[in-house]
DNA sequence: GAAGTAATGTCGCTAAGCCGACAGTAATTA
DNA sequence: TAATTACTGTCGGCTTAGCGACATTACTTC
């Protein structure tokens, strides 16, 4: 059987997982593949609709920025993780990324041809937006070394769902923290030496490992200096 | 035919607008009726899975509240408007209101016996996704007075749809707008009465009028003092 | 290994806006 | 009509954190 677009099992994403073997394979002509260089920004032939990706490999950063060029990062999405375009927030490959898409026309049809689909959008949804929520809750009440502490804190929690190994390092830069975070490069690098000098964590060059996460993890509910 | 939950035709919400009559029909066995007293938070019989509920008549707040007090409103609903709960944000009653709720588990049947319905769910998460992520940018990037321009934007976008009526006056407290746009009342203050003495708007004790809305306009989108 | 680039460390100035405090005034209720 | 409560107006102090500027150090690439 040929199939020419490349397109992989859908079944080796949690989204799709346990559906009916028959229904996924049917559904592959309605994905496409592409694949794109680090820094380049996801863009799709334009269809009318929003589009749907899933990350086969590599990393994208899903980013707000603004009229004079700062940039908030709401997500980094990993392989497996499934995202819609909406509003004016901007998919970028962290580093060389492939993906599969389709418009969200498309996608109707497969929730048309399975409940279950379209139940699981709606719980994907979901949580989105708890998450959304949270973070805007954090960026009205919390300030900018709590958020940080919050943003170890998601970024762990990511990696324990995909990958148990290396305990406590996020490897991310202080500008991605800062981007992630809400706040600048001095700030965040003004933060993370605070710590540092506490015995909370180790600073490295494109990483950072926490010695003591349970240190911080109280600024991430209370709100203490 | 009896009703003794008192449940008013479904085709009155937006959400179920042209769906067959006899399905909405059925499906009101699904739903519960009740009402709540000014300044009330909305609390509905625990099922374990989340609540669906629809604005009967009233007005409900959305707000996060923080440790020490603070509030943060995302929205507040009217009459005709659905809202499916999540996270940590709170309903509460503005004023004497009625709803209809149901939990997510029969919602989820009602979905299964219609493809629109989910369909329709689907879009309207989205758009509230939307909706919620432009929030996170205004509070990243933007300062107060810009971001309190906005909440006058997006009051009278949601007035327009439903009445026609009363050009540009704004119902709100100083309290409330600081609320919706995360500030003080205090910063607020400050910002209308300055906008009061450019006659871009007149004072009144708790409502707005804009004279010149256009004025605001601008900084909707762009920057400047 | 030289040059270039990316990441980090640090300082001081400045501004936005929070916060407490208090006063005045309008609406509501007793 | 007196009392209470809700809303508005205003001020000064204080803190957080943004921003420019510059130095240093590590990786990368040719």
């Amino acid at each position: 059987m040929p199939n020419p677009k490349n397109i992989p099992d859908l079944g080796i994403f949690p989204f799709f997982n346990g559906l009916s073997p028959a229904l996924l394979e049917s559904w592959k002509e309605y994905f496409n593949r592409k694949s794109f260089a680090k820094r380049q920004r996801l863009v799709f032939p334009s269809t009318g609709s929003d589009v749907i990706f899933f990350v086969l490999s590599g990393e994208v950063k899903i980013a707000y920025s603004s009229e004079d060029g700062k940039e908030f990062t709401i997500t980094i999405l990993s392989a497996g993780e499934v995202y819609s375009e909406h509003s004016l927030a901007m998919a970028t490959a962290i580093e060389k990324t492939e993906v599969l898409y389709l418009n969200m026309a498309d996608f109707r049809s497969i929730m048309d041809e399975s409940p279950e689909v379209a139940r699981r959008l709606v719980r994907l949804l979901g949580t989105i937006l708890r998450l959304t929520n949270d973070l805007i809750a954090d960026l009205a009440f919390r300030e900018t070394a709590s958020r940080l502490a919050r943003v170890f804190w998601r970024t762990l929690q990511a990696k324990n769902i995909t990958m148990k190994q290396q305990r406590d390092t996020i490897h991310l830069t202080h500008e991605e923290l800062a981007s992630l975070s809400g706040s600048t490069r001095q700030t965040i690098n003004e933060i993370l030496r605070h710590w540092e000098q506490q015995g909370i964590l180790e600073l490295h060059r494109g990483y950072v490992v926490l010695l003591k996460p349970e240190k911080l993890w109280v600024k991430v509910s209370h709100d203490h200096a």
